[in-house]
RNA sequence: GCCCAUGUGGCUCAGUGGUAGAGCACACCCUUGGUAAGGGUGAGGUCGAGAGUUCGAUUCUCUCCAUGGGCACCA
């Protein structure tokens, strides 16, 4: 055989003379390095490659070591083989299916005749550590499928053989470790003690291949990492996410009240509501600016609205319906059919063309019990929806107008990391493929005319159009789905919408349904998590909160009190008779970004001290100044405090 | 909807087969105190709802409701 050359990252070359596995390869470079080697990338591939694969001549190969990022991939490959295979020492009545690796993590998923119990978790956990120190030496092995579809059957592992079966392959790799051995592609370590610790997380049922008709399995998930350190702060993560979680920040604020009388449908508090209708007045703002008109449409219809606008055959389960005398009623789930009404109720000509009618209505959608989630997942939620009605010439500039107003929005909010998804069509839609086809060109020829970079979404789509999907990236690196523009060529149709175009014949019109917050509820919810639930001033339902020292200072507090109501500035005056750390510590809790006290210091030289919600001071600043600031600061809708701004 | 867990005063949580406890919050009293909890007293719960087992159930069983972790659904 001739020389085969491997090409290294550094651009140097090492030569065989036969073909070498990665682990060949580093075993020529060092032991040291061999001893670390987990895994390997080729030809600039970012796919990890098990240390094991054979390698053809002019492979650029890097070695993937421990204590990458890469080499995480690989363990927690490992890491699942080695939980499934602990579960079945443990309960050898259990069968075995798939564990793949996840962010963050890995899950296996289990046929068990019971379900596991959190004592079964934590037996789980010594026995998995256990294997670990055992230290077992990981081989691969080909075999024939036949072979290996008889030797899974007489183990009775049937969703194995299932496996084998779909995957159609003459033969099949197999990787064992010690006795224990599993169907698996790869990669995986070459000895278990690579591994330095497996953390048990949760149990979960989950459906096999993820089908709702397919028998329910037991999933564990679980997670690996390079050193405890690492599993360490990736807990302490997990913890930070806990205090972040806005159902318990809008509690603790006193935003949101729930009651089981109306599930999935919380109030607003008097604080709640502030939020709400802050956000609905910057919406209202913008709506001003890039030329929308508001309207308000009806609550209930008459269900053949929906039977018109398709909802009836493809939303059916979602809709709460009613029926009054003979008459079928729905609570309206969505805006569009209503909108679409409006529209047909007179007659449009081209030059009335876009047509952009915003509505904050109330919607509700029947959910089922198991979705619902704190105020992001709702029965009942406001979209700062709105629908434009145009003609196909003018979809670019539409949507360009759309992506100018919700990039404003997002960096006002401090939200500037989002990214686009494009949906495409759906298995359950309606229209003609040619629609489809037609709707999908449009919105995919609108980004890239604008140069905005996406990723696609094939068959996520609205079952009426394609859409784009707005999805921001929070503090913690978290995504959610907020804003969205679906392209609709099926609803104007239904409802035979036309406009009279400059030949003085009829035309239809497109329609784009948009939303930049998405709902309400779901925007409040995802921006407490992000904020950590310290909201910029003028959003923020107490804004300001002067503390008297004693109560020899309380006229100076109330004519400050006066003088701030009159600016427009939400202030409550804490006259308790309370210690001040006592009342610090309260408006902290409460996160009141301005926290004024009150002094004989201030009183004489007409002057408060201000802390912020950093623990910041500022004492001797200027009363006039302050209220003046504080002002500009909440007009100007300013995402930090006016301190922060100067600095 | 499915699997699992949970449900004790406004909140956070102990606890028990013989009808309940703490801290915070709340009320009253004392305290006038400069940047995250001053002290005392008191009120407040038929232990999510219904049924069953039992001499007796908040505790055990079942059903329902709600919540939580997932799955599925949904955009």
């Amino acid at each position: 055989m001739s020389q085969v050359r491997i090409h290294l990252p550094d651009n140097s070359i090492k030569e065989f003379d036969f073909q070498p596995t990665v682990l060949q390869v580093a075993e020529s470079i060092g032991s040291r390095l061999a001893k670390d080697t987990l895994g390997g990338q080729i030809n600039g591939n970012p796919e990890v490659i098990d240390l094991r694969t054979v390698l053809p001549n002019d492979t650029k190969l890097k070695i993937v070591t421990k204590g990458s990022e890469e080499s995480l991939e690989v363990i927690r490959h490992s890491a699942a083989h080695v939980m499934a295979q602990a579960v079945q020492e443990l309960w050898p009545e259990v069968k075995v299916t798939i564990g793949p690796v996840i962010e963050n993590g890995f899950f296996y998923d289990f046929d068990s005749p019971f379900a596991f119990t959190p004592e079964n978790l934590k037996e789980l956990e010594k026995k998995v550590n256990f294997l670990l120190k055992k230290n077992e030496v990981v081989t691969r092995e080909v075999w024939p499928t036949a072979k290996a579809i008889e030797t899974f059957e007489k183990m009775g592992e049937t969703f194995k053989v299932e496996i084998i079966k779909d995957l159609g392959a003459d033969e099949v790799s197999i990787y064992k470790q010690g006795d224990w051995f599993d169907l698996c592609r790869g990669p995986h370590v070459q000895k278990m003690g690579q591994i330095k610790t497996i953390k048990i997380l949760s149990t979960a049922g989950a459906y096999w291949r993820g089908d709702e008709n397919n028998p329910q399995l037991q999933r564990i998930y679980a997670t690996a990492f390079n050193s405890k350190e690492e599993l360490a702060e990736y807990l302490k993560i997990l913890e930070e996410a806990k205090k972040r979680d806005h159902r318990k920040l809008s509690k603790d604020l006193g935003l949101v009240y729930n009651h089981p009388f109306a599930p999935g449908a919380p109030f607003f508090t008097e604080y709640g509501t502030i939020v709400y209708n802050e956000l609905q007045s910057y919406m209202r703002e913008g709506y001003k600016k890039y030329g929308y008109s508001e309207v308000i449409s009806p609550q209930i219809f008459d269900n053949q609205l929906y039977d018109r606008s398709g909802h009836d055959a493809n939303y059916k389960d979602n809709i709460f319906a009613t029926q009054v005398g003979e008459r079928d009623f729905a609570v309206k789930p969505m805006n569009c059919p209503g909108h679409c009404l409006l529209y047909g109720a007179t007659k449009k000509s081209y030059r009335d063309l876009p047509w952009r009618i915003a509505d904050f209505g109330r919607l509700h959608r029947n959910e089922k019990t198991g979705a619902l989630h704190g105020l992001t997942r709702v029965t009942t939620f406001c979209q700062d929806d709105a629908h434009i009605f145009c003609r196909i010439d003018q979809l670019l500039d539409e949507i360009k107008s759309f992506m100018t107003f919700l990039d404003e929005v997002y960096n006002k909010l401090g939200m500037s990391n989002y990214k686009i998804f494009f949906s495409t069509r759906p298995e359950k839609r309606v229209g003609s493929d040619e629609v489809w086809d037609k709707a999908e060109g449009y919105l995919e020829d609108a980004l890239k005319t604008l140069g905005l970079d996406y990723t696609v979404n094939e068959g996520d789509g609205a079952f009426y159009g394609p859409k784009l999907d707005i999805m921001f990236v929070d503090a913690l690196k978290r995504p959610w789905q907020l804003g969205t523009l679906q392209l609709d060529f099926n609803m104007p149709n239904n409802f035979d919408l036309k406009y009279v175009g400059e030949d003085n014949a009829n035309h239809q019109p497109v329609m784009i349904h948009r939303a930049i917050l998405g709902s309400l509820e779901r925007f409040i919810g995802v921006y407490l998590e992000h904020t950590a639930g310290r909201l910029p001033t003028w959003l923020s339902p107490r804004q300001v909160v002067i503390m008297n020292i004693t109560s020899s200072h309380d006229e100076y507090c109330k004519k400050l009190e006066q003088e701030l109501k009159e600016a427009g500035v939400r202030v409550h005056y804490d006259d308790r008779n309370e210690k001040l750390g006592y009342k610090i510590r309260e408006a902290q809790l409460k996160q009141i970004p301005y926290m004024i006290t009150v002094g004989d210091q201030e009183v004489a030289d007409s002057t408060v001290a201000v802390r912020l919600l950093t623990g910041d001071n500022k004492k001797g600043y200027a009363k006039s100044d302050f209220v003046k600031n504080i002002k500009n600061e909440i007009e100007n809708k300013n995402l930090k405090t006016f301190f922060e701004e100067v600095n």
